[in-house]
DNA sequence: TAGACATTTAGATAAATATCTAAATGTATT
DNA sequence: AATACATTTAGATATTTATCTAAATGTCTA
């Protein structure tokens, strides 16, 4: 069996996650597919570090998950963390 | 006549704005009537100085205007700034 | 099993941020 | 004109955050 679960802190969490532009564009790259934190660490002048600290972040936040597979550790988006979000704006515009 | 003119920063300082929880409590607030600086005060255990520093994050982010009436400063929402979060967000689910 | 590789964790540091108190600014009232 | 009121600005401080280097962990391969 291939269990996923996914911590969700909350929605704080996830605005702060979103509001980090170098978070931002990791979701934009993992939008198209699914990455090892190596080829993250690829597309950014960063230390391996620092993205793995941005990851876990994001991980707490629900907006990625991880599947680690031999050496490798695969990223992947969690889109459904956003709903709640883009929920939260639109009910700005919507009721008066 | 009555020029409004919104100085809107950009994305990053968007996302930002709304990564605080003082400041999305102010939105929300916000949505229901316009409100004068002390009137927002009022609903937190905070310095007026304090609120202060947060609209006039929210102003250069474009999320509000203000409106100066005498003694009082009307406070705004300004819903167009969203859209282009918005739209961010929901791009991130139709494409593949 | 020793070494190479992928990634994270620990610890340090600099910069950003939220908050406060006190002072400044501008407007209204008496 | 003097004072009161509404709000912002300045300056200080504590906390959080992004980043780095170095070390630790875990996995593969020769």
């Amino acid at each position: 069996m291939n269990w996923k679960v996914i911590i969700k802190m909350g929605f704080q969490e996830s605005f702060k996650a979103l509001s980090d532009p170098t978070r931002r564009q990791i979701i934009e790259l993992l939008k198209k597919q699914k990455m090892t934190a190596g080829e993250i660490v690829e597309q950014f002048q960063m230390t391996g570090a620092s993205i793995s600290h941005h990851l876990s972040i994001m991980k707490n936040a629900g907006l990625v998950t991880d599947d680690k597979q031999g050496k490798y550790i695969y990223y992947e988006l969690n889109l459904s963390v956003l709903e709640e979000i883009l929920a939260w704006l639109a009910s700005l515009k919507e009721e008066k």
